[in-house]
DNA sequence: ATTGACATCGTACAAAAGTTCGACTATAGT
DNA sequence: ACTATAGTCGAACTTTTGTACGATGTCAAT
């Protein structure tokens, strides 16, 4: 549990998983591990990774095959690209969406993330045309949340929410564009990460 | 190589494989994809994945166990936040960092990249304070690259290049900065994305 | 009616892989 | 000297796991 002081030797057997793991899409076996790290009996291999687990650095997966998996803080999900938002977080089950983005599991699981792709200038400044969005899904927001409003016909507008008395205005952050009420529109996310290819 | 028309059953099995992957860490094995999708001869999904090999949507680890892994395209790799600029791509071999940010491997490997954060807001607009960085190892760059510099003493910055025939001119975006002189700086490499959390 | 692509089944087998055991070495601290 | 920690070895054992085989069923097109 420590996470704290590792030794020389589970620092190398760590990084040798973590290198393993990116080349091939798969963690090492004990074996492979042997080689790697030039030792002879798997039992040696098998007591750096059982103090690896001990100390959090990897899953519990004692038992399986290929159990060598790197700890979910450090692990990856790949969320969509959706190119219009769809119905919900539940629905399109088996969709080939435009891509996937890997996001790092921080707290807990990433099944209620998507991405978009932005297009227009309507959000200059906070959002560029080509940027890639991060969103959550969820129905609520606060005000200056960066929000996904989903309409009927399907369309999809990505604008900053403001919550007023009246109900809810939508504002694009580009203030040669005017801000417009939510209409019949219904929130469908927040985003909270973004990525741009510089 | 099709990389087209993949059968409903072709497409299930794929997204079987994805979310195994990405709630475990590692690929899942012939039998375990027989339970999760439902059929109960180990060669059903043994004949799936073959094709699925073959339409290049999984890689090429065919007797392996847990060979199921997605194809690199979609693989992800896990680049090293450093604190600081360290000597060189090849320094700082069991050294631990700060922490990790996912990356596709689009083109290659991702072992030429590292990642930092910005603290300060001498490149404001474009790169706020807490936004992290993606940087590609290189020593040289062209005039309008976002670079990161490290100096001798072991301090680095990142700033904007401008080649001049007297030299090499560091600008910040932020207007409230002046731009200066490369001094005895030299270049590490290239800013080529940008991850904000919002 | 027949062909071909798609999909499945159950069984069997050989190789791969995780695990365990007892013994051993080296180093540092008490 | 004694002991705890870290690291290693090689062999044996038990599952797990990928693979192969032969047979069957469905459905659409010819």
């Amino acid at each position: 549990m420590s996470k704290e002081g590792l030794t020389p030797r589970q620092q190398q057997i760590l990084d040798l998983v973590r290198n393993f793991s990116a080349d091939n899409g798969y963690p090492p076996t004990v074996r492979e591990l042997c080689q790697l790290a030039g030792v002879s009996s798997p039992d040696t291999v098998q007591y750096h990774l059982d103090n690896l687990r001990d100390k959090g650095f990897l899953g519990e997966a004692k038992g399986r095959s290929r159990g060598a998996q790197i700890a979910s803080e450090e692990r990856v999900a790949l969320i969509p690209i959706l190119g219009k938002v769809p119905a919900g977080p539940s629905s399109g089950a088996y969709a080939e969406p435009m891509g996937h983005v890997p996001t790092v599991m921080d707290r807990g699981d990433a099944s209620g993330l998507f991405a978009l792709k932005i297009k227009g200038d309507s959000m200059e400044s906070t959002l560029w045309d080509g940027d890639t969005v991060v969103v959550r899904w969820q129905e609520t927001a606060s005000s200056n949340d960066v929000v996904v409003v989903r309409y009927d016909d399907g369309e999809a507008t990505v604008k900053r929410l403001k919550v007023k008395p009246s109900g809810l205005i939508l504002v694009p952050d580009n203030k040669v564009y005017e801000p417009f009420d939510i209409g019949d529109g219904r929130i469908a996310g927040k985003v909270i990460s973004l990525i741009r290819k510089l």
